[in-house]
RNA sequence: GCGGGCGUAGCCGAAUUGGCACAGGCGCCAGACUUAGGAUCUGGUGGGUUCGCCCAAUGUGGGUUCGAGUCCCACCGCCCGCACCA
């Protein structure tokens, strides 16, 4: 008879909870295990694609409290953000009516799967008790000068009506709703990341638990660069400007210079020039260009401003161009070009007709084309015949002594914008005050409580502006009238901390107890997906440092090892509710139960790798389940109580080995073998099962209680139900983790493959332990071999004991 | 363009170190049970076979090696990241 999930699963989901299993407490005495999935955004909908990770993280929970850590596994909601605000404005609920809502049905879901967490430690950062540690940090960013307010060009979505971090423009448009994003000169609120720049790089090497590609992005996402920045006169005027490059070495190839059209100093120079109105033109449509547009590679256009620049190196004076090659935003907005070393600089010139001069000797044979590869100095006076290095080091020095430049690392990584013109997020305390200008909100009236306001769309400004009551308010300073800030949060402000609150999220007079902190962090297992390598990711580490820094916390890193799995695709895409590829699980759980949906999340494939979508899988898992089910009912074959035969003999090896290559696989999150392993554990016992003289007890009952701790953190209610019926114990998941016998899993005699010529020819049972003496013995009196052997001279015998010996004959 | 990864059966995949290629599942075929089967169970599932075995095979072509899915070179195809960053 198949077995009863229904009325299984309650059951065992009801008594982990009551009994309090996975709650925990900070216990100096016990090794501890901070496990965490990213928090979710509570959409409400869960789909196969995400109960993979929710399958993973309680596989890891489960598994590591059976090994006997303290294993602290919270859950909480990313519940800010625009889903639920685009949903207010369509329905007019608001939006934490709607959120909460959600939050409930996507609990509720997360239980059916059986997920077990410390739901004590349950947060949501749209609540009070959340974000005014959120407005506290805020502030102490604010002391330090970390927060600071400025007018810039900023990325706008005119579909969400807000600014957006340039983490969250992908190829021009807008990560979340696809819109591509326009330049707006607003003033609005950055973090200084920047300033921590360089530790975010340094501190990758630290991250050795991390997947490499994720440590490559965030390398590449800060982007540092060496080289020296000077400044270029303007012929014939008191004018200048500043120019940062990577290439000093080859200062003397200068044969043009550019500004970015935005370049504050383009004004000046082309008031009047001869190209004035090519140059208006020109720049009036690099304005209006947008970015994906600026960012084509293609014909590398510009116009010449009139005027001409001195090369600091040899005083020699080159044409001054207006081109959208160059960026505003890097650098300093303008360059030294030199064709010789520099595709772009090439292009440039061959274009506009602009002189070519060679500083790096190409190796001979050489044709067309800048060079770019390292070769003697030429060209360059006092460089010359120095190689690259040399040639770096001796003009910077040269720059520096006559005051004219300097070294320079420049980062590609921009301040953080964290202001947003949206109702639904985080209120950034502060008051604007006409006397006072930028005044912080007191720590003691915190929260800045979000007011609730009569339409939530977005026009421009945040829909906070709207309520007089919050924006009116009196300076703390001068007592005199002033006005809220209205603008909140981006909500990876409050994802770049939220673990933090984790380890104690009760606590209602700080942020949270430094020595509670000090216990569980880091996460020594954090799970999420490859989209947040450069955002989430990189913000939570920057935070972290400064908390560091501000000495309340100890690490200098929150994530000491770091997942990120694959999506589950269906029909080429990944599944989403836009694609309409989505397969709801609600099915599955009525006809195989919740067991066997975790059992082939785990299965379905490498758990770093997508994953593409097999309605027939959990079949699968469940008719294996099943047989599980079956033998412990002793549907499945014969129990005998006589001593065990040889072949029992062999399955008590095999249940060793499997333990072995189970822990092995999820140590190193291989859960797709581990199950695999099992399955094949099974299939075994119910060969003795099922052979003429049956298993004898003694042997069943050890191999079926580690298949079924085994099983445990996988498919935990259907285990838990046969631990207890089957009367091994009350709880299978406060038992521990079960350890293989070394002497079992070496095997006694194993099959060793004889070879001729890297072709097999014979299969021999022999010790394991054989000598290489008796394994080319045993090999060569092989009869099979004999034809072989006859026909030819041995020239070589390769042995490798105990799996093989190489015959080389010819 | 730069950087990284991948390519194994009808499908998903396994193969810690260079050492028996294809574990496990899906699908398919046959049989059992059955009023029935889209349930369940059993067996099979590259080709050939005198049933002992033999042969072929890890995208393509080369190389190193006694031995290559694994290492090296070139090419083909797919995926990911970065990309006018000076």
């Amino acid at each position: 008879m198949a077995y009863d999930f229904a009325t299984i699963e309650p059951k065992w989901q009801a008594r982990w909870a009551d009994e309090r299993v996975f709650n925990v407490t900070a216990d100096p005495d016990r090794p501890k295990f901070f496990n965490v999935q990213m928090y979710p955004y509570p959409s409400g909908e869960m789909h196969m694609g995400h109960l993979r990770n929710y399958t993973y993280v309680d596989l890891i929970t489960r598994y590591k409290t059976m090994r006997g850590f303290n294993v602290l596994s919270p859950m909480g909601w990313d519940s800010f953000g625009l889903p639920a605000e685009n949903a207010a404005i369509a329905s007019g609920i608001h939006p934490r009516i709607f959120t909460e809502e959600k939050i409930q049905t996507m609990k509720a879901q997360l239980k059916r799967l059986g997920g077990v967490y410390d739901w004590d430690r349950e947060i949501a950062s749209h609540t009070p008790e959340f974000y005014r540690w959120d407005q506290w940090l805020f502030l102490k960013l604010f002391e330090q000068g970390l927060a600071y307010k400025k007018l810039a060009p900023v990325n706008w979505c005119p579909q969400d009506q807000t600014v957006l971090a340039n983490e969250q423009v992908v190829d021009g448009a807008c990560e979340r709703c696809g819109t591509i994003v326009a330049k707006r000169d607003l003033e609005q609120w950055f973090f200084r990341i920047t300033d921590y720049g360089e530790r975010l790089l340094n501190d990758l090497a630290l991250l050795d638990r991390w997947p490499d590609r994720v440590r490559v992005m965030q390398e590449n996402w800060i982007g540092r660069s060496e080289g020296a920045q000077f400044t270029i006169k303007v012929a014939d005027n008191d004018l200048s400007f500043e120019v940062f490059t990577t290439r000093p070495d080859t200062v003397f190839g200068m044969t043009f210079a550019v500004l970015a059209p935005e370049h504050p100093l383009v004004e000046a120079l082309i008031t009047g020039s001869e190209t004035e109105t090519e140059a208006r033109e020109y720049i009036a449509a690099a304005r209006r260009a947008s970015e994906v547009e600026r960012l084509a590679e293609g014909a590398k256009t510009g116009v010449f401003t009139g005027a001409f620049a001195i090369n600091p190196a040899n005083n020699g004076q080159v044409p001054i161009y207006i081109a959208d090659y160059v960026l505003l935003s890097y650098g300093t907005g303008a360059i030294m070009a030199v064709p010789g070393q520099d595709q772009r600089d090439w292009d440039f010139a061959k274009r506009y007709g602009i002189e070519i001069i060679r500083t790096v000797e190409p190796p001979s044979g050489f044709e067309g084309e800048p060079y770019l590869g390292e070769g003697p100095v030429i060209n360059s006076d006092f460089l010359d015949g120095l190689d690259q290095a040399s040639a770096k080091k001796r003009i910077i020095a040269w720059l520096e002594e006559r005051g004219l430049g300097f070294g320079k690392v420049q980062y590609r990584l921009r301040d953080w914008l964290i202001s947003r013109q949206r109702y639904w997020g985080c209120p950034i305390p502060i008051i604007k005050c006409p006397t006072d200008g930028l005044v912080a909100v007191p720590e003691a009236d915190l929260p800045v409580v979000h007011p609730d306001v009569e339409n939530y769309a977005p026009e421009g400004e945040s829909p906070l502006a709207s309520v007089p009551e919050f924006v009116n308010v009196i300076c703390p300073v001068c007592g005199g009238p002033a006005e809220r800030e209205t603008d909140t949060m981006d909500t990876f402000v409050d994802s770049s901390w939220y673990y933090l609150r984790y380890c104690d999220s009760d606590n209602s007079e700080e942020i949270f107890d430094p020595a509670k902190v000090a216990y569980w962090m880091p996460i020594d297992q954090y799970v999420g997906g490859i989209e947040h390598a450069v955002l989430h990711l990189l913000y939570a580490r920057f935070i972290t440092k400064v908390l560091h820094d501000m000495g309340l916390v100890e690490v200098e890193e929150p994530f000491a090892a770091l997942f990120t799995q694959g999506m589950i695709v269906k029909d080429g895409a990944k599944m989403s509710k836009s694609k309409g590829n989505v397969v709801a699980p609600d099915d599955y759980y009525s006809r195989y139960g919740a067991d066997a949906i975790r059992l082939f999340e785990l299965f379905i494939g490498p758990p770093t790798d997508d994953a593409i979508w097999n309605d027939n899988g959990v079949e699968g898992t469940y008719r294996f389940l099943d047989r599980v089910w079956r033998i412990g009912h002793g549907e499945a074959g014969i129990v005998v109580d006589s001593p065990p035969s040889e072949g029992d003999q062999a399955l008590r090896a095999a249940a060793h080995r499997t333990v072995k290559k189970v822990t092995e696989d999820i140590d190193r999150f291989r859960f797709n073998t581990a199950v695999a392993a099992l399955m094949g554990l099974t299939n075994s016992i119910l060969d003795r099962l099922r052979s003429d003289e049956g298993l004898s007890r003694s042997v069943y009952d050890e191999a079926y209680g580690l298949l079924l701790k085994m099983l445990g953190p996988m498919a935990p209610h259907v285990t838990h139900e046969l631990w207890e019926q089957t009367g091994r114990g009350p709880m299978l998941a406060l038992e521990p983790w079960p350890v293989w016998d070394p002497s079992l899993v070496e095997l006694e005699e194993v099959t060793m493959v004889v070879q001729v010529n890297g072709k097999v020819r014979d299969r021999i049972q022999v010790p394991s332990r054989i000598s290489e003496a008796e394994a080319e013995s045993v090999a060569l009196n092989s009869a099979k071999l004999a034809p072989y052997l006859a026909a030819g001279t041995i020239r070589k015998v390769v042995v490798r004991t105990p799996n093989l010996v190489n015959v080389v004959i010819s």
